[in-house]
Parts: C-alpha cells; sequence; structure tokens
DNA sequence: GTGGTCTAGACCACT
DNA sequence: GTGGTCTAGACCACG
C-alpha cells in the first residue's frame, strides 16, 4: 500500500478508535498513523516534536516494530513527519502543512458525509436537518441520564 | 469474509462512487453491495423486485461472475435478498427490514462524521457550524460558477 | 524510506547495474525499481503493461517476496504503477507522467553532472569539453582495441 | 563503515549541498568528507594546509563530534589527510595524489552520467546534444531574466 | 492465482 | 541509541 493509498484511506476513513483493534479490517499501521495525524492536526503533538523511536512506538501500541517502522515511513512519505538518520521522527517543521492537511481532512469528513447522505436519498439541507435532530435527540437522551 | 465482516465494512462505509473503483483498496463486491443497497434505501428498488441473474449482474458491472455471486450471496446473508431457486433473486419483501437499515445506516453515517470530527477537535455544535459553512461556501461556488 | 526519499534517491543515482548488486550500499529494492522505471522510460514496458507478479518478481530477482512487495508498492506511491487487487500490478495508462518522468529524470542526470562538475571546479563549458574529450578518447581507445 | 566503502558511495556520488542535508539518506560524515575533498579538488586547500581541529569542525558544520572526528578517520584512510599527534590535522602533501583524486572523480562522473543515460536509451552523442540543449536553454533562461 | 498485512528476528550503518 | 533493510514465513481477503 502506497501513500496514495494511505491518503484516500484516511480519506475513506479506516479508522475506529484510538487504542488499536486489531480485529478490524483497517490495518494496524493505518490505525497508528491517523491517531498521530488527529494529535498533529489538534496541535497535541507540535512542529518539531520528537517522536517515539520506531522501537518505543512499537512498545506502546503493542505492535511489531516492523509495523511500528513502517508507520512512520508512511508518515514521511505523507510529509507528517521527517527523519534524522541516527537520531530519530521529528513532526514536520512546515506549519502550512499541518493547517493544510487539518483543512483537507476535514473538508474531506464533510465530503464523504454529504456524498454518502446524498446517495441514500437526503439533499444538502436534509443533511444538515438530520445532523440537527440527531444532534438534539443525543443530547435529550443524555440529559434524560439514558446513558 | 463473513456477513459479520461485510456489516462491520458497510458501517465503516468502505464505499466511494457508484463507478465501481477496481483500484481502490474497498473490495469490488462491497462496492456492488453498497450501491444495491441504497438502490433499496431509497426505493429505487422495491420490496419483491427481481434483481438482474448473477450473470447480468457481472456484465452490468464488468465484474468476475464470481464476484457477482458473492455480491448476492453475502446480500443474503444480511438479509436484502432472497433468492428462489431457478427464478433469480429478489430484494426482501420485509419492509421493516429496508427502514431499520435506513436508520441504521444514517444513524450510522452520522455518528461517524461526528466521532471524526471529534478527535480532530471539533464539538458537535462545531460540526453543525463547520457543516453550515461548508455548504454555504459550496452553494456560493456553485452560483458564481466557479464549477 | 517513502516514497520522497524514493524519488530522492533516484535523483541522487543511487543504482549500479541492471543486475542486482546485493553488496552495493543501495537498497535492492531501489535497484529492482529503477530497473524497471529505466524500462518503462525507455518503453521497453509499456502503459497498461501486466507486470510480473511480486512472487514472480522475486524469483526473477532472486528476492525476498517482501522486497518484491516493496517494489510495487514503492512504485505505485511514486505513480509509476497501479494495483488491480486479486489480478495484478500495472505500468501506469498516464502517458503524460511516462513523458514527464523522462524529462525530469533527464534534467535532474544533467543537472547532477554540471553540478557535481561545477563543485570541482568546472565552469558550464568546460562541462561540455571534458565530456568531449572523455568520449573521444573512450572512442578512440574502443578503435585501438585497447578494450 | 570501510575505507572501501566510503570510496564506493563516493563513486556513486553521494552528496547533495555544500550546506549539509541531516534528513537525506547521504551520511552527514560522506557529506562532509566530499565537500573538504572537493576543496582540495579545487585547489582551495592546499597540501599541507592545516584542517581545523575535529571540535572545530563540528561546530563549523554543527554535527556531532564523534561524526567529525570519523570525517577525519575515513580521510585519512583515504591518504586524503593525515595526522601529526597533538598537533593537528593536515592535507596530504602528495600532489600527486590529489591531480589523481581529481583526475578519477571526473571520469567518475562522466561515466556515471553516461551510464545512467545510456540506461534510458541515450547514445554517447546523444549525451552531448542532450547537455548542449540544456545548457543552451538553461543560457536563455538566465538571460532573459527568468530566474 | 493475486496483493496486503503482520510477526519475528536478523544485520547494517549512522550519531 | 537511532532508523533502514532484508529474510522467512504466516494468514487473510479478493477474484
Amino acid at each position: 500500500m502506497t501513500c496514495k493509498h494511505v491518503t484516500a484511506a484516511l480519506a475513506r476513513g479506516n479508522e475506529k478508535e484510538a487504542t488499536l483493534d486489531f480485529t478490524s479490517g483497517s490495518p494496524i499501521y493505518l490505525q497508528v498513523i491517523m491517531e498521530i495525524r488527529n494529535r498533529i492536526i489538534t496541535g497535541n503533538l507540535k512542529p518539531g516534536d520528537k517522536l517515539p523511536s520506531s522501537r518505543e512506538l512499537a512498545i506502546q501500541f503493542s505492535i511489531n516494530p516492523n509495523t511500528a517502522a513502517r508507520v512512520y515511513s508512511e508518515m514521511e512519505n505523507m510529509g507528517l513527519s521527517y527523519t534524522k538518520r541516527g537520531i530519530g521522527t521529528f513532526v514536520t517543521e512546515e506549519e502550512e502543512k499541518i493547517l493544510a492537511l487539518k483543512e483537507e481532512y476535514t473538508s474531506e469528513l464533510m465530503e464523504e458525509f454529504i456524498r454518502k447522505m446524498k446517495k441514500i436519498g437526503y439533499g444538502e439541507e436534509a443533511c444538515m436537518e438530520c445532523l440537527r435532530k440527531f444532534l438534539d435527540e443525543k443530547k435529550a437522551m443524555q440529559e434524560n441520564g439514558c446513558i
């Protein structure tokens, strides 16, 4: 699977939880990438921050070192990180890249949502109404202690 | 792949376009199933409607006959269709099933959208605002003939 | 190593021979990629051509199947090939991509040559003269049967 | 890495810029060696000239002192420099060595260029023409202020 | 048959 | 210590 594929997969949203799901069809390395990417997008990880070594990453996520290495390899493909040989892997320092990433990903999420809703018959405004209703009901349920 | 897997994949939203994408990571048979499911949900295909034979399906979508057969096999597993031996495959006649399907899928789409947006730092109301803005901008661009 | 790195490495010219050199510092997968890329550039492999399966490739080059898989993975990164799951890997059908590839690579070779020559004191015209002389001497040696 | 390896790498042309690139795959110590070698070849550094101490070198290039030490170690292996214990490191005084170095490296550059061009279908004369054209275009662009 | 993923463990070079 | 590469072999899903 390539950089292109990874980006496509991210756009498609092949992810489940922050905690890895080893049984989901989604590749582990993608799940980890998405977790890290989200931390970068939210500013939890800042430009130039050192990422854990691939060996540490392997331990943190209980995955094989090779899989961890692949995570960083693909992230570098995507321009999310860079490597100093013998020193470590770092979050990209191109802040525009990170901003662009957030915007792109947000747009993708919305386009994906709208596109899928349209496929089952909802117009754009219907999407808004549907979401409004969904959130209100969710809120009501929470207030009533239904959860 | 089992029925459970298929259902999970549908929930994850492994789909791209009505036109099949043979190079995407998403399995062909899933893409076809989702296409048919969407037609059922939107009422384009009605309960009891006869579906094309798997051979016809293979031709229509330019896919391998084995893949077409798998489509119907999985759809039957999911309760979306049933088979009359020697006669053909038909859309399920359980209307509640179809209604439930639409509701479930819609909820899943919205939950997925909200969940992903939250991961990159958007609250529930922020999701609404962001979507509102996105749709307005899209509309404005179309009106200005930017597309 | 990432797509970016691969492209950079190709530009740097980490290669030795058409036949793989397992002792050179250049990664095997890169050597194979460059071999295939050259075949594509020269038209030896045409757009849409099916490439050998990764298992076949592994046998042809006497490398591990994983290494062969990496070759195709990186090539897809670079836009040199695409994959139909369960069917095989194919040379990209974007002819412009291939043309651009040839032009880019040729320019890179020349820029690299000029840049390195300048570093050791040769001006642009001196590069031409030096190369002219080099080729003439080579020719003379061959004609005199020195090889 | 041994002297042999270093020599091979130099022949392959693993270098980028006078300014070091810490993210390129090319080893830092090699980049520094090539920089110093180029200065020797061009006469910028003369036979017998004192080179900066490895500590100074480390500071000048912002590299690890161990890396700086390795630079001199490998250079001595290659016969580019010699060390007077307690006094410092000096450019070799064997002028023939330096001359030979320049000739060898120049030939290597040209052979490398020709070899790579041949791989993508250019004959020897075509190489000359291509280079001629490339330089002319470059010149024209500069004269037109395109850069 | 195809490619994709993962584990396990090794070796290497660089800092 | 770091990352990079390679081998070996396994399992899976897809067509």
